[in-house]
DNA sequence: AATGTATACAACCGCCGGCAG
DNA sequence: GCTGCCGGCGGTTGTATACAT
């Protein structure tokens, strides 16, 4: 174990040495005065004197065990160890799946409080859950899925978010930030943004900003079925050809789906190039001078490049500064301006009008294919929302 | 078979609040 | 009000194991 070299902090209390302090091969232990507390995992030598000490003098006053016992632990390992491993009424094994959903739905209410979530679950430890939450939260991340199904993240917000009041706006930030989950796919400077290329091979449009921004809920779900990521095939019009024809993403249009991504995901919009004033969510308080014309125009073109896919090679991502039609139209000619899933849809039934087929891959993506991967796709089987459509339920946004 | 990676689990650490003196 | 002790809590890290390449 790696702990061996650390000291004790807060649990001053030792003792002199114990006929089990040196028992482990593993013990570590710190050196403190002329007493040395074992660390490291507990034998079962150990946990019988725990217990048996648990039996006689009951639970609480946990310093007293080492005194006691003989036992040359601190304190707070052995609470640690009784709570944890030795407590009678301790559920092992995995979770249920009704658990696991108990713990999703009361993460989305309370957040990273563990031990209040452990009471909901008898039989569970808060270490037990928050391992759990941990690594259920690295996979999803990982995969670029939100953290809870829409219907939960909505209910988790306050009524009153979409206001854009700062203050408001700390119920759901705190639901998602205390945990420190955040997913810095894109580092926005400014509105400088840097692709991240992921090693997930989907869309994962994550941001997070140099002051503060921390939009978990704007976690894309991979929609690229694996067929398609594999494909060879380029997008038409995207080797260097000339730009076909697109129809027109109007403002309006733009300013609808985004205020509905908005809403759905909590999704802020940050650009402010002064860290000190406060951020407008987007779509909202659509009379303010931040939110005239031109601003939320770059706003959905920094939106939109955060959706990025393995159809598309990195080289794609350009900077939509210099690509931003001065008629208020997306640029088609770069993939910037797919806004997900609706993008691919918009442009399949318009290259079906040009006399355009798509390609094998943007075929695949409009196909069954689709349908058939995306709960592999969506993870975790043991998940009752796990049929989720990707990225945000996109018909929201139509 | 070797290596790399993801996951599960266990335990420690630092901080904080309650409480008694 | 101050201080120290104790226990609880959440964050983090280390290790073992399973699985993939």
């Amino acid at each position: 174990m790696g702990h061996s070299t650390t000291t004790e902090s807060d649990d001053g209390v030792l003792s002199a040495d114990s006929p089990l302090s040196n028992d482990g091969e593993n013990s570590g232990g710190s050196s403190n005065g002329n007493a040395l507390l074992k660390k490291g995992p507990w034998t079962t030598a150990e946990d019988s004197i725990l217990v048996d000490y648990v039996k006689r003098h009951g639970e609480g006053n946990w310093n007293a065990v080492q005194k006691h016992s003989g036992l040359s632990r601190c304190g707070k390992s052995c609470r640690l160890r009784w709570a944890n491993h030795l407590r009678p009424n301790l559920k092992k094994g995995a979770f249920t799946s009704e658990e696991e959903r108990l713990i999703i739905e009361l993460h989305a209410k309370m957040g990273n409080k563990w031990a209040r979530m452990a009471a909901h679950l008898p039989g569970r430890t808060d270490n037990e859950i928050k391992n759990y939450w941990n690594t259920r939260i690295k996979r999803r991340q990982r995969a670029g899925l939100p953290l809870y199904p829409p219907d939960l993240c909505l209910h988790a917000l306050p009524e009153n978010q979409h206001h854009g009041s700062p203050g408001i706006y700390e119920g759901c930030h705190d639901i998602m930030q205390i945990n420190g989950y955040e997913t810095p796919d894109f580092m926005f400077d400014n509105f400088n943004i840097s692709p991240y290329t992921s090693e997930f091979p989907g869309i994962s449009a994550t941001v997070s900003t140099s002051n503060g921004f921390a939009p978990q809920f704007c976690t894309f779900g991979p929609q690229i079925p694996k067929c398609a990521q594999e494909t060879d095939a380029p997008m038409p019009d995207y080797e260097g050809g000339a730009p076909i024809e697109a129809p027109p993403f109007h403002k309006n249009q733009i300013e609808s789906y985004a205020s509905k991504m908005s809403q759905s995901f909590g999704l802020y919009f940050p650009y402010e190039p002064d860290p000190t004033k406060k951020m407008f969510p987007f779509g909202v308080d659509k009379d303010s001078h931040f939110m005239n014309d031109n601003i939320l125009f770059n706003h959905v073109c920094s939106a939109v490049r955060r959706v990025k896919s393995e159809v598309f090679d990195q080289s794609w991502i350009i900077d939509s500064e210099s690509k931003r039609n001065p008629n208020n139209y997306l640029d088609y000619s770069t993939p910037e301006a797919s806004l997900g899933s609706y993008w691919v849809e918009q442009n399949a039934s318009y290259w079906k009008q040009q006399g355009c087929p798509p390609t094998d891959a943007i075929g695949a993506l409009m196909g069954e294919d689709t349908k058939n991967t995306s709960a592999s796709i969506w993870g975790l089987s043991s998940c009752c929302w796990n049929n989720m459509p990707a990225v945000c339920q996109m018909s929201d946004i139509h």
